[in-house]
DNA sequence: ACCGGCGTTCCGGCCGACGGAAGTGCCCTG
DNA sequence: CAGGGCACTTCCGTCGGCCGGAACGCCGGT
């Protein structure tokens, strides 16, 4: 059984060794057409909302000729959309379609009554994050009308090494994405961003141990976070749900409580083992 | 300009059903790698958010072997993802993309505050759908934990004809649309359900020239519903916000003015030029 | 142990994707 | 108004990689 590494990285241009002498190395970037049409939905994300053809065509290093067709064809599929006279965005099928992911916007659906329990209770920016590779990616967000704008736009990609719902989900991760991390550069953001590789472990492993983590200062000076964990069918778990606030207005801690009802309530709903009945001990009933 | 259908139409392959032994080409269906990924992904529902890599080929028609590979191409591109040993389901990085498209998941981000306005005067069942094709797509919904659940599902697709967010979209949509919709097949669901052509398009005139569109009864017999139109930068109408209630909970017409105000908001802040400045005709301008 | 289903791998043929080049319409400019 | 630049669209010959039938592990059930 070979698992092929669902992260292209880049180039791996090793792998076709071939070296014709007359092989142009530059050109030579022959993909599967799937992997391409996969790059041109690629190029939009929330900050890159609408793209001619032209700049798809750049974003992508395809010929004008090559990212013509291939849009054409994404676009009678649905997945694009014409907007204007030059422009497309991606289409509402593909929304469709993506709503059917139980890790984004399906969760998105189903978690969305907890983060109100928890925006009640707290009155601050409320947070549901997932993992992918060694991102964080957030799925979905409560905020009210008059608590501090900390974090905007939900698909935004993330560190999983600053953020209360970063940790949380970085130290339940398999071990290889948590040594990857580990062994990549840790950005720092301030002054109190943890960047040692020894130190983060110490961290992930309170973070394990406790069952939350909570964070002040480590993205932004004045903003602090708690991140607690919701499991899945398996008890793995499958995303983190926290608070993002300014610091001050509460001990990261103090939203441990509030937290874990929820997130509790929502693991159940996914069809989590350990959640299902309610234990004597509950702030401990999970193995780790 | 060839505007291709955008509806693939599903398997005609069952046609030769007679496999002669010489040339014939029977396999001579093939459509391009793009629309194969894409017929992979669009197998992917919010009511079967699960596969295993037969159900996707017997779904699409493709070989197993071809079903595979293009599974395969489609994982490490990270729009799909394993889950567990024999099964797919949509990746969060399909959600990333889908999360930029202004008709999608990014009119659900900036349109929720004028929902939760919405709801906050009705406590019913506060829905925004746009039009794709002849179909009705809700892109939000907004129910109360104790309002009734008359309809569930983001990303479940409905008829244009039958509910007030429906007809205020087919109302407004390009003729040849509505021509589309008039001349197909119009299924009843009620006794009340217009199915009579020449009696929609009066409707959908009154619709026009009310700006709402209320209907009773017409989808369920004890449900009713109201829908406004939500406007573009280009001030097309891109979007229907309405309520779906009980009957007997309220006039439908009644909940005109409650909806406008968010509407005309949340059109202001797509840019649309009317909603720009306040008219005097409006009774309310900014969110209840 | 047998078996049936499912997923995976392999390989040769063939056909449709590929992309350079030419064509079209538009806008801005001199 | 002619000219030129830009963005998009269409065309067509070539050939490389997709295609899918067939064979092969791997389980789980009986």
């Amino acid at each position: 059984m070979v698992h092929v590494s669902h992260r292209p990285a880049g180039r791996p241009d090793a792998t076709s060794p071939a070296p014709r002498s007359d092989v142009v190395p530059l050109a030579s970037r022959r993909d599967s057409p799937t992997q391409r049409a996969l790059r041109v939905l690629a190029c939009f994300s929330p900050t890159r909302r609408e793209l001619s053809l032209t700049q798809i065509a750049v974003a992508t290093g395809l010929p004008m000729s090559t990212a013509h067709r291939i849009v054409g064809e994404l676009v009678g599929g649905g997945a694009l959309v014409r907007s204007g006279k030059s422009g497309y965005h991606v289409g509402i099928r593909l929304c469709e379609i993506a709503a059917s992911s139980p890790h984004g916007t399906g969760l998105r659906e189903i978690s969305w009554p907890y983060l109100e329990d928890v925006y009640e209770a707290t009155r601050e920016n409320v947070l549901l994050a997932v993992r992918d590779g060694v991102d964080m990616v957030y799925v979905a967000r409560l905020s009210g009308r008059d608590s501090v704008p900390v974090l905007r736009d939900v698909g935004r990609r993330r560190s999983l090494t600053t953020t209360g719902t970063g940790l949380v989900l970085l130290a339940h991760a398999p071990t290889e994405v948590q040594e990857q991390v580990l062994h990549g550069p840790l950005r720092r953001y301030t002054s109190k961003t943890v960047t040692d590789p020894d130190e983060l472990r110490v961290v992930l492993a309170e973070v394990r141990r406790t069952g939350y983590a909570a964070t002040e200062g480590t993205l932004a000076p004045r903003a602090m976070g708690c991140g607690v964990p919701v499991r899945g069918a398996n008890d793995e778990v499958v995303a983190s749900l926290g608070v993002v606030a300014h610091s001050g207005a509460a001990q990261p801690r103090m939203l441990v409580p509030v937290l874990m009802g929820p997130a509790r309530g929502l693991s159940r709903e996914l069809g989590a083992p350990s959640a299902r009945r309610s234990l004597p001990g509950t702030r401990r009933s999970c193995p780790v």
